[in-house]
DNA sequence: CGCCATATTGCAACATGTCGCAAGTGCATG
DNA sequence: CATGCACTTGCGACATGTTGCAATATGGCG
């Protein structure tokens, strides 16, 4: 389990000290991890992992999936970039956000929204309030049905 | 991709007539089904689809997972059940509920808590006020640090 | 009761991740 | 520059689902 510590705002994410951030850790730079952060680095908002690895590969034929993984796992716990699940529970990666955000995917259309923190702190504030819950917006996604496919007649 | 169409208080449900609802929808009675049925009748509350593919075994040890995919989508599409995804996306099954519920999960000690209407009134209200989004209470999860999780130091 | 259309199954291949382990390598040190 | 610890990688196996296809079985009909 990748843990952040502490979920709030985003702060934009700055791929030119990881290096540094990650020899801080006692973690080590190599090739493989120059591959991916090179790859997130031009990437804005969501990726879904295997999107990752495909990128991978066209910068480096040779990347493995599980080294793709387990860095983005790092990456998480440097707080580089967060996850959550999408409605058919695949990872989807958020990258250089402008700000923390959740996502509200329609089961019918498909369409995906993303949900900014103001519009979110019903929910947050709800659940911190009954339950002492700090919600991790960046995990947050909802299912149902949006405007528009609720007014059709049915799906 | 199932579609429930009406989401709202659930129904507790009602395995004995199945078979008629299958029919009246030009589907079929098979000896699988009947398997899956069976084990579903007797569970309550929460399963992750290994966990049925699993009790269809001791009942029958010739099922096959694919099948038992297959027959969960169309009893969901039936109205039996519902799924939603777990932290770590796992499919999550919610069988004979007392009532349409969310859950709230903890990262750092791995504990989940179920949500009821009324608490996830604030969400749901305020997805439909501002974006007219009907959400999908049985499929919502929500993800972060607990009561106890967040006053300890650092996990 | 037998026929037939088509809903379902079984199976195998694939998609997306996760995990254990032995071999390889980064980098702090001497 | 050589050494060595322990962090990483590569790889194969496994977990959990999904999908295409040919073979099979259900159930309405004559």
């Amino acid at each position: 389990m990748s843990s952040n510590g502490s979920f709030g705002p985003a702060r934009a994410a700055d791929w030119s000290n990881v290096r540094e951030r990650l020899r801080a850790s006692g973690l080590r730079w190599t090739p493989q991890r120059r591959t991916l952060i090179e790859v997130l680095s031009r990437t804005n908002g969501h990726v879904t992992g295997a999107e990752l690895v495909e990128r991978c590969r066209e910068v480096d034929p040779g990347t493995i999936p599980s080294t793709v993984y387990r860095t983005l796992d790092v990456m998480e716990d440097l707080g580089l970039l967060s996850h959550s699940h999408g409605a058919d529970g695949r990872e989807e990666f958020h990258v250089q956000p402008v700000a923390a955000h959740g996502h509200l995917h329609c089961t019918s259309c498909g369409t995906t929204w993303e949900i900014l923190a103001d519009e979110a702190a019903a929910v947050v504030d709800s659940m911190q309030r009954s339950r002492g819950f700090a919600v991790d917006l960046s995990h947050l996604s909802i299912a149902g049905q949006c405007a528009g496919c609720s007014a059709k007649p049915a799906g």
